[in-house]
DNA sequence: TTGGCGAATCTTGCATGCAACAAAAATACA
DNA sequence: TGTATTTTTGTTGCATGCAAGATTCGCCAA
């Protein structure tokens, strides 16, 4: 029919339902990868110019993100990336290995063969990953395998409250990751979910659980013990720069 | 379908930031009240104009609400109030069971003296509801108890996520409080937090644990019963009226 | 220099307008 | 009469404009 009626050209447009979503994901992506530092103040003009949209879907974008509690709502004074807080780090812990060893549970209980299927590919996505240089390549597969793990349990309550947890866990998985790829610990990674795929195929929930909660443990030491040998100093809880202006 | 809730003239807008807000809480209790039946569609403009505002701070309490699992968004066709949905009740009372059980093992362990007596006003502020004919009350009275254990356990993760299932449980808790008061059967609510509060007081970890899960099950089994015998033939998962137009 | 007060500036929250998409109605056609 | 196509109507998603708060800056006094 048409292709361009009367849009001023250099512009290219989203299709109709699409600027919010385009917004929100590639928000989310830069927060959970620390690429917008925490505590990072977000100015919707200028996220508008960023992505080329105007601050409607923007709006609508920082409200999503909101609810998922990546961003944190400050009234009349706009957004900005959540705090990554150290001191409730370990509440985090708790609450993530509560609905770890639940899901996971569910999983070794309701778990279809179609299900394990789909679990040992992604364990295997996983580990390729490990061993590619690509942390976030590493963060998603992680992410993607006990999301799946979770889906496999059939209880669609559990999938999203442990979903929303393993998206705010991305965060400290990243820290994590970036200081193994820097020591040459990475080999730690390897092969985390293997046992995890036993356990559900053998409908073994006790042990499932007890995996889920050990996977936990381990990573809440390993993730403690990495920051006290932090050897990166860009890192910094507080974003450090943009003094300037603002 | 009724009238505005408030805006007495025409031009009297709400202070600045909290028109949404104010959108966006009369939309919760009226969906949480069953009010706005479960599949019934939200038309913007129709809200609008109910709340005397424009779209905008409509648009952002649909989101929100959208968030919280109260209301379901259909990509360029609006949102409808989220069913209530009967084949997934088994799995939000599991989820809610272990959220329960982990929030009231948590009180027992870190509640303060300060945190009794609020658990203990609210009991009370509980049991009075009950005696009094007003269904509202008993369920804010059940959720802000429910609540307050949780934020004496001293974890805002379970906290949060208890919170959420606690209010989409009172949609259930309607339909069940409707039942009993039409049956004469409000007896049966009396007390059903004193020995929470006991447990708690008594820092007895697994004796909450037993008494979280027993009032669950409790619940869930008073919940189906009372749907077996529903005398209210009012109640339907479906929304049946609003033929006309939409 | 420091601290307070008011104006300028900036950002947000809401209102309004318009175009894209979906549903319904009307029309054409077999 | 039934079905396909077009027209019409209605609603959503986004852009834009404007005013309320907040922030910043300048000025002045202590």
């Amino acid at each position: 029919m048409q292709d361009s009626p009367k849009t001023p050209s250099n512009v290219v447009k989203y299709r109709k339902g699409s600027s919010a979503k385009e917004v929100c994901e590639g928000l989310r992506r830069r927060i959970l990868t620390l690429d917008l530092r925490p505590g990072e103040p977000i100015d919707e003009t200028q996220i508008s110019e960023m992505f080329g949209v105007s601050r409607s879907p923007v709006r609508e974008a920082i409200n999503r993100l909101s609810a998922e509690r990546l961003v944190v709502a400050l009234p009349n004074r706009g957004a900005i990336v959540a705090p990554v807080d150290l001191i409730g780090f370990p509440q985090f812990m708790a609450a993530l290995d509560l609905q770890q060893r639940f899901a996971t549970r569910l999983a070794a209980r309701h778990r279809s063969s179609a299900d394990l299927v789909r679990l040992e590919m992604l364990a295997t996505e996983y580990n390729e990953a490990v061993r590619s240089p690509d942390s976030v390549r590493v963060l998603e597969a992680n992410h993607d395998f006990h999301l799946a793990v979770a889906e496999a349990g059939r209880n669609d309550y559990v999938t999203r409250q442990y979903g929303e947890l393993l998206s705010e866990a991305r965060r400290y998985l990243h820290i994590h990751i970036e200081y193994l790829m820097a020591t040459s610990g990475r080999g730690l990674l390897e092969d985390q979910h293997l046992d995890f795929l036993d356990a559900i195929r053998a409908r073994d929930v006790e042990e499932a659980d007890k995996i889920a909660h050990e996977h936990t443990l381990q990573f809440e030491e390993r993730f403690l013990r990495a920051l006290r040998h932090m050897p990166d100093p860009n890192f910094q809880i507080e974003a450090p720069e943009r003094t300037p202006d603002r």
